[in-house]
RNA sequence: CGGGGUGUAGCGCAGCUUGGUAGCGCGGCUGGUUUGGGACCAGUAGGUCGUAGGUUCGAAUCCUAUCACCCCGACCA
């Protein structure tokens, strides 16, 4: 890519409808934009994010076995009314009409059409267990959406789905799923804990939540030693007091605050019952299907890797999921040809090596360009000038750190491309 | 929904109390001087003041209604 022909929208002013650090950084660096109250649209480096984190979710999903499916967002009353969710789910259940007054909602979750999709084609228990998963805007008409991406109405998730002949196959790929969530917040080099939680609006009979630490969380956690935690409504049962604080000092555990990212849930045969989805088994004898489900908020970890990695200068990406590798800053590409045809040349080498790059050719100062990047947060920094044209090398800087350096072409490949 | 607040140029704001037809900073554009961490000078474009109605000779300013957005609380990935 290069800068001078890719839409980048950073601003200068602080945006004054962002409360929290990820909101106004995301407006600042020009990742998102807000369409209404908790709606926004996704910029071109704000989507690139976005596929990133999608990106690591998926690999690891296909890894043990789920399959990627897509379903549609409007989904028919007729559906949630099997389940019986038409009459308790509330007002968080955006209601439509069609043009001949059916009722629809917009998908909140699908546990409904999932359902029901393999109602249709589930013959034998030998199909069995079904994994599959997507990853697809959901819409929940929250009562207050806030902090930006944070809390949206319409925002990006996965959300798997398996279905088991048994509840020891459920148990079995619960814990599949589990290892699998670890894998990928480890891969997204998030500090995050896995606690007990409630299973909530969602039901069934067990249910673990991932968080991301941050101070700005608000979800309130207590973890224990093994860096395992629950969150105080399960800690007050677990732990057969009120006194939240008496729990902590007996129980040598530390409060903090968390982001929920990812809930996993055992479900058992409360969709597969309501739904009328079961199968014969081995011995012909007609059961249940148990089910778990299995939500990544993708969106919101954007915003909650921001909350966790940023500085006074802006974001500071973890290099697993930044918009860009690395960022080449011409400094006076316009007015100096051998600058431009050597940044071209470098731009060029770390392409073919498949390196994620971009190419700061505007016609704008070296501290205008710096900025920018800084803000936007891309983790390697390569500034060339006519020095470095003329020595062939270029001045290196890690995003986060002050010291600059001086690399050689074949260091600067060495560096990015591992 | 209850409580609090804000809508004025692309962004951030002042002006409103005490009506007289809109201004500042940033950003944009043009020209020049600069140029290795947000340059300077000069010029220039850009706003039916959220919307509708009312009061008045006259409304960004006063009154009424309405819409949108933000913050605190109840709900959630």
């Amino acid at each position: 890519m290069k800068a001078s022909k890719y839409p980048l929208f950073t601003q200068k002013n602080n945006p004054s409808d962002a409360e929290i650090i990820s909101h106004k950084l995301m407006l600042k660096a020009g990742l998102t934009r807000q369409q209404s109250s908790g709606q926004y649209s996704f910029l071109p480096i704000g989507y690139r994010v976005l596929k990133k984190i999608e990106n690591i979710i998926r690999e690891e999903m296909n890894a043990i076995g789920s399959a990627e499916i897509l379903m549609p967002s409007v989904q028919p009353s007729e559906l949630w009314e099997e389940s019986g969710r038409w009459e308790t789910y509330g007002l968080e259940l955006l209601r439509l009409k069609d043009r001949h007054q059916r009722d629809y909602c917009l998908g909140p979750t699908f546990e409904e059409v999932i359902t029901d999709l393999v109602r249709k084609d589930l013959n034998s228990y030998k199909q069995l267990p079904i994994n599959m998963y997507q990853i697809s805007s959901k819409f929940r008409d929250e009562i207050r959406p806030r902090f930006g991406i944070m809390r949206a109405r319409e925002f990006i998730m996965k959300d798997a789905y398996s279905f088991h002949l048994n509840q020891e196959c459920l148990d079995e790929w619960y814990e599949n799923y589990k290892k699998a969530y670890n894998k990928i917040f480890t891969r997204l080099q998030l500090e995050y804990t896995m606690v007990d939680a409630d299973s909530g609006n969602i039901g069934g009979s067990k249910s673990n939540e991932f968080h991301v630490i941050a101070d700005t969380g608000e979800d309130d956690l207590l973890i224990d030693q093994d860096g395992i935690g629950v969150n105080y409504e399960i800690a007050k049962t677990k732990y057969n007091s009120d006194d939240i604080k008496k729990i902590i000092n007996e129980n040598n555990l530390v409060h903090k605050k968390g982001i929920e990212v990812g809930h996993i849930f055992k479900l058992g045969d409360k969709y597969s019952k309501a739904m009328n989805l079961s199968i014969a088994d081995v011995e012909s004898k007609i059961c249940n299907i148990e089910m778990g489900c299995y939500g990544i908020g993708v969106s919101r970890i954007i915003a909650a890797a921001i909350e966790q990695n940023h500085d006074d200068k802006g974001i500071v990406w973890p290099a697993t999921i930044a918009p860009f590798k690395i960022v080449i800053i011409e400094i006076d590409g316009h007015k100096n040809e051998s600058v431009r045809i050597y940044s071209s040349e470098l731009y060029e080498k770390l392409s073919a090596k498949g390196v994620e790059v971009i190419l700061d050719d505007r016609n704008s100062k070296l501290g205008n360009k710096l900025n920018d990047w800084e803000l936007i947060g891309i983790p390697n920094i390569a500034i060339v000038g006519k020095s470095e044209a003329e020595t062939k090398s270029v001045t290196f800087k890690k995003r986060g750190q002050d010291d600059k350096s001086s690399l050689s072409i074949e260091n600067l490949i060495k560096i990015t491309s591992d």
